[in-house]
DNA sequence: TATGAGATCAACT
DNA sequence: GTTGATCTCATAC
């Protein structure tokens, strides 16, 4: 971990279907709390999934704004969902961080979700933004590479699986999914 | 192992 | 008033 350079906006400053699989294999720590990144999805402004598909509203303005910020939303009245802008201002693009592998800070993150269990501490966007802390008061429209975030490039480039995005009901079919190859840690496996 | 309901809220129609 | 980029728990097989 000595040599891992943190990523900084001009990673996020192209195609998401770029940025999204780039993603697999970083290291995601809030707050020194985190993993690494097993498993994304990407979301483009001309994908009727997308929460920007309609235009800029209140909740989801930041994806409208500069790449490499937080977008932080609330899914199904309950659950925390953490996402990355990318690409250009405007261009309102998106990677939902959906799994990470958690490797540091597991003392806190078990304490945040009251499980032991290390498979379901970060499998699922839900769970990984509850064992990180994450909530749109706290980190909405914040910048990835200045604290609490800190993002570090992976080393080597790992094998990367893609398929359908899950839990949407729009545009169902496009294989916008990432994963890393053979995880366990993956909210659902790659067919 | 698989399926189904409930939780709970902000955006949107 | 409806819906959703989800998770957990209960019940059924």
């Amino acid at each position: 971990m000595a040599k891992a350079q943190l990523l900084t906006p001009t990673f996020f400053a192209r195609s998401v279907h770029k940025v999204a699989p780039a993603l697999i294999g970083a290291t995601l720590l809030i707050d020194g709390v985190g993993g690494i990144i097993v498993e994304v999805e990407a979301y483009h402004h001309t994908d009727p999934a997308a929460h920007s598909f309609n235009g800029p509203t209140e909740r989801n303005a930041v994806m409208f704004g500069p790449p490499g910020y937080a977008y932080v939303y609330r899914s199904y009245g309950i659950h925390w969902c953490l996402n990355f802008v990318c690409e250009l201002e405007g261009s309102a693009s998106a990677v939902l961080i959906r799994a990470l592998q958690p490797t540091e800070g597991l003392a806190a993150m078990r304490r945040r979700r009251r499980l032991k269990d290390e498979r379901l501490l970060c499998s699922g966007p839900g769970r990984l933004a509850q064992a990180l802390g994450v909530t749109r008061d706290r980190h909405n429209e914040m910048r990835l590479d200045r604290a609490p975030f800190q993002i570090f490039a992976r080393e080597k480039k790992p094998e990367i699986v893609a398929g359908p995005r899950i839990g949407i009901t729009k545009a169902v079919e496009l294989p916008w999914r990432y994963g890393l190859k053979g995880s366990q840690l993956v909210s659902r496996k790659f067919d």
